[in-house]
DNA sequence: ATGTAGGATC
């Protein structure tokens, strides 16, 4: 076209940058401004959109800043590219812009700033404010706002409110009943989980691969594995979906976490695909836990093959070769990381008590009210021992003395986070802690006991799910 | 004729 003398207008550049498979928004951004189209709300918001969806988020804000009058088409495409990222604080200021210069939110506004809070660092606050927002705009019913109401509420933690949202949607679409089943999934709601997916079968909807990940997430979190595969079955059979490398990782992990690891490996050499490095990293976990080190060692290698940077992957190989006593084999992948410079990621929890989040590490000594943390666990370590608590040092991975590794167990992060509401917050109000990595079993035996002891419920997010302690007992059923 | 949205396993 341009060979020919045909000057490209601004819909020529808005078409070019949402074709599919996506060309270079570099390429395309140096032709906007030679021929400056660059002020132009249509072109620059069709670029920065390319921007975003690359993940280059600095770049897409200077093309948002030099849009000559931003309508709420730009607004929002600016604001979807912070919450893409998961940047809540940039989204919300987008917002609080936009608002503030009279431009009116629409449906996409609230859909995306409410996704923005579904991060693990926002506060549970921040996201229902934005759901009081939408329901003042009349949009809190369409339906991209509700699916991301039910999301952003069952990843912070509130179940309760997401599966209110989700029932007083008076229309639906797969978007809208696959959020609710992805909720109950993640939060062990097995039952749940299943009855969403009847009512969907008894209504005859169509379903579609994210139904069954779904699905077959919601029987790995219960131990239900002959359901797990039935479902898998059902999906592939007779809805003719072709499953996906997720849903073979679903299937692994289904297997895997209940010990039955041939099984899993089975899946593996059969599935149609090269093994993910999500693949490995379930066998691993599974290896830990069910202490088959010739596996674990085979998922291990393969992993830090694929993954060579990611500090996880170490972590857990040497931690399995410690749980299971071979300290030289732990001492070279040691060795490996430093060569390697790879650091392990500290773990991290946060807890929000009245609208503001604190976050703690292991044995930190930072926070301002340290005394009264230290002092409510020294407290509550000698009330758990009363209760019949031994600590469980096998999770303590240094090859340090008992006393030391009790030591290092009760000062981990989460301990930390639940013994500061348990100060700041009035007696009976529930806890809601996130953390970055798994639980360990020690704390996990811990917060049961602290739950019924000190009469809170306390919900615990960690990378793979919620769980919902309640008088001396957990959602999980102590399977995870 | 063009630009913004929600749901996925580790």
């Amino acid at each position: 076209m341009t060979r020919e003398g045909v000057r490209p207008n601004g819909f020529t550049y808005s078409i070019i940058l949402t074709a599919q498979p996506a060309v270079s928004p570099f390429q395309v951004h140096a032709h906007i401004i030679k021929t400056n189209y660059e002020k132009s709300f249509s072109v620059g918001t069709a670029l920065l959109n390319a921007y975003v969806k690359k993940g280059i988020l600095d770049e897409a804000a200077k093309v948002f800043e030099l849009i000559d009058e931003k309508d709420i088409v730009a607004w929002s495409a600016m604001l979807a590219g912070y919450a893409q990222i998961g940047d809540t604080e940039g989204a919300v200021k987008i917002y609080r812009q936009l608002t503030s210069e009279g431009v009116k939110p629409n449906e996409f506004t609230f859909s995306s700033v409410i996704n923005a809070c579904t991060a693990p660092s926002a506060a549970v606050e921040q996201g229902k404010q934005f759901h009081a927002c939408s329901i003042k705009a009349k949009l809190n019913n369409a339906l991209c706002v509700s699916s991301a109401l039910v999301t952003m509420y069952s990843k912070k933690g509130n179940i309760e409110s997401a599966s209110e949202v989700f029932k007083r949607q008076r229309k639906r679409d797969l978007v809208s009943w696959n959020s609710m089943i992805c909720g109950y999934a993640q939060h062990g709601h097995t039952k749940k989980a299943l009855e969403v997916f009847k009512e969907m079968r008894r209504q005859d909807l169509e379903f579609d691969g994210i139904t069954f990940i779904g699905v077959i997430t919601a029987c790995t979190h219960a131990g239900l594995v002959d359901e797990g595969q039935q479902y898998f079955d059902i999906m592939v059979n007779e809805h003719h979906i072709y499953p996906t490398m997720e849903h073979y990782s679903c299937m692994v992990d289904l297997y895997s976490r209940a010990g039955m690891l041939e099984k899993a490996m089975d899946i593996i050499n059969r599935m149609p695909f090269a093994a993910s490095a999500t693949v490995w990293r379930t066998v691993l976990a599974a290896c830990r836990v069910h202490r088959n080190i010739d596996l674990g060692k085979l998922a291990g290698e393969k992993l830090i093959s694929l993954q060579p940077h990611d500090s996880a992957i170490y972590v857990l190989l040497s931690n399995m070769y410690a749980a299971t006593g071979h300290w030289q084999e732990r001492a070279r992948v040691r060795k490996l990381m430093n060569d390697r410079k790879v650091k392990k990621e500290a773990g991290y929890s946060w807890i929000e008590v009245k609208n503001k989040t604190y976050s703690f590490l292991a044995g930190d000594i930072s926070h301002p009210q340290s005394n009264q943390i230290y002092s409510k666990l020294e407290e509550l370590s000698t009330r758990l021992k009363d209760a019949g608590y031994k600590p469980d040092t096998s999770y303590v991975l240094q090859d340090i003395d008992d006393e030391h590794k009790e030591a290092i167990l009760s000062q981990h992060s989460e301990r930390l986070a639940i013994a500061f509401g348990l100060v700041a917050t009035p007696a009976g109000a529930p806890l809601q802690i996130v953390k970055n990595l798994r639980v360990c079993g020690d704390c996990h035996t811990v917060i049961k006991l602290i739950s019924k002891l000190e009469r809170r419920d306390i919900v615990v997010r960690d990378t793979n799910r919620f769980h919902h302690f309640k008088e001396g007992l957990c959602s999980c059923g102590d399977y995870w």
